[in-house]
RNA sequence: GUGGCUGUAGCUCAGGUGGUAGAGCACAGGAUUGUGGCUCCUGUGGCCGUGGGUUCAAGUCCCAUCAGCCACCCCA
């Protein structure tokens, strides 16, 4: 139970019974994905520090305490990337796409860190799935990115979702109703929870969505955010919605939706997922019209959202769905004797170069072992091989499903094994 | 960073008031000299998370620490 090396707090090891699950929901968004012309970006999985402090905001959670920051052996300043955003907006900017695509289509996998307390959905090394799309400030492109989040989950066969959507405003407006914000709850001050208390001064959009019944009562009736849109942002909003509803993508707007990144503007979005515990947010995205001139480009309009992989697969637990299937081989080699064994892994091999996939173990000899390791590994058909079959120049192939057998020679088996599916 | 619960075999868990460990599953072998799944029998497997303390004696009590789970916070 206690290993000498212990991972990591908030990490955890996929393992051969999982796996297939994770690459089969990972296929999945990159197939979906491709349908709408995203086309993938890796980037490094760490950056510049600052490259984080000043898009995601030096006052927010991610980069005032949940940072994995180091210096390397010159003093540089990097952190493992908290999120997916900033680091394809800096290569967007450093590589100049907005050159070479007109509006760019990228989507990205891989892990994100974060030094948070682990708990249902929330790891320190966990991994991400996100879009973004960048040249553009089309209301159509908002809800066409919106539209590839809802169609993964439904082609993944997840229903117990729902789609909230709001819009924050460009930065002036923003600031008018932080300011509203705060004039209708300063009053109230000693009547808000101690976390409430410290929003008002670090965040005061926070305080609309508090769990503390108080302070709910409060928020019941502060300004809403739609209402302080100007004309353009609130018009653009409207467009974005009857898109959704055209699209006959179901969604809800929730005022209250606060992004906790700096970056966005305008359209927000959450897509919650209410089982999977504290931790529901499946995917949350939004505008960040922004960010690509912050970060030294062209001022260029951008959208996109991330999901976690870790979440996406608690919810088809959740609803019961496979997700993919475990691999098995077609074959499975049972040989009987030496002289079997000293064939069977030149055997082995031409029909693992036919394309077939087969699987045998020297280490065991007695033919019960050995059927029961074929039977184990779910092996379509078990290839037996004694000093009889060798003799007469066949295998003795075995249908391990129907019990049904019979002796073919090699020649034979790689035309045949390959009926079987994988 | 705060709080609650929990750490015993690979996994899931039993082990009143302290007397140096057990089950089921899994795994291995056998019942069945070359035929798996079912059944039965047998067997392997444990620094009882780690460190300290109390005691003649600690899986059991006390303290610390690490880890897991869940929640706060925050977010994917």
């Amino acid at each position: 139970m206690s290993s000498r090396y212990a991972r990591p707090r908030g990490t955890f090891d996929i393992l051969p019974e999982q796996s297939h699950r994770w690459r089969y929901v990972e296929e999945c968004f990159i197939d979906v994905a491709a349908r709408f012309g995203l086309r993938r970006i890796v980037t490094p999985i760490f950056e510049r520090a600052d490259l984080f402090e000043r898009s995601v905001g030096d006052t927010s959670d991610i980069v005032e305490k949940e940072m994995y920051v180091f210096s390397d052996r010159k003093g540089r300043r990097f952190a493992l990337r908290p999120e997916g955003t900033a680091p394809v907006v800096r290569a967007y900017v450093e590589n100049n796409l907005h050159l070479s695509q007109g509006t760019a289509r990228l989507c990205y996998s891989g892990p994100m860190f974060r030094y948070d307390r682990p708990q249902k959905g929330r790891y320190r090394q966990f991994y991400q799935y996100g879009i973004e799309v960048i040249g553009s400030d089309h209301p159509a492109i908002d809800a066409e990115v919106i539209g590839v989040a809802t169609l993964l989950l439904q082609e993944l066969g997840l229903t117990g979702w729902r789609l909230e959507i709001n819009s924050v405003g460009s930065p002036a407006t923003g600031d008018a109703y932080e300011q509203a914000l705060l004039d209708y709850f300063s009053p109230h001050e000693a009547q808000l929870c101690a976390d409430c208390r410290n929003r008002l001064v670090k965040n005061p959009r926070r305080l609309l969505d508090c769990k503390v019944q108080g302070c709910r009562d409060l928020a019941v009736d502060a300004p809403v955010m739609l209402n302080y849109l100007d004309d353009d942002d609130r018009a653009h909003f409207a467009q974005v919605q009857e898109h959704l509803t055209r699209m006959s993508v179901p969604f809800v707007v929730n005022p209250r939706i606060v992004r906790g990144l700096d970056y966005y503007t305008g359209t927000a979005f959450e897509i919650i997922d209410d089982r999977l515990g504290a931790q529901s947010t499946l995917i949350g995205g939004g505008r960040y019209n922004g960010l690509v001139g912050q970060l030294g480009g062209k001022d260029r309009p951008g959208v996109g959202w991330a999901g976690g992989f870790e979440r996406l697969l608690l919810a088809l637990d959740e609803e019961g769905i496979a997700a993919g299937e475990p691999l098995r081989p077609v074959g499975y080699i049972v040989a009987l004797g030496e002289q079997a064994a000293a064939v069977t892994p030149s055997l082995a091999h031409r029909l693992r170069t036919a394309g077939i996939s087969v699987e045998f173990d020297p280490d065991k000899t007695s033919m019960k072992a050995q059927m029961k390791a074929a039977d184990k590994c779910a092996a379509h058909v078990a290839l037996i091989v004694g000093d009889d079959e060798l003799a007469r120049g066949v295998v003795a192939l075995r249908d391990l499903a129907t019990g049904e057998q019979q002796n073919l020679a090699e020649a034979d088996i790689i035309a045949r094994l390959k009926t079987y599916k994988r």
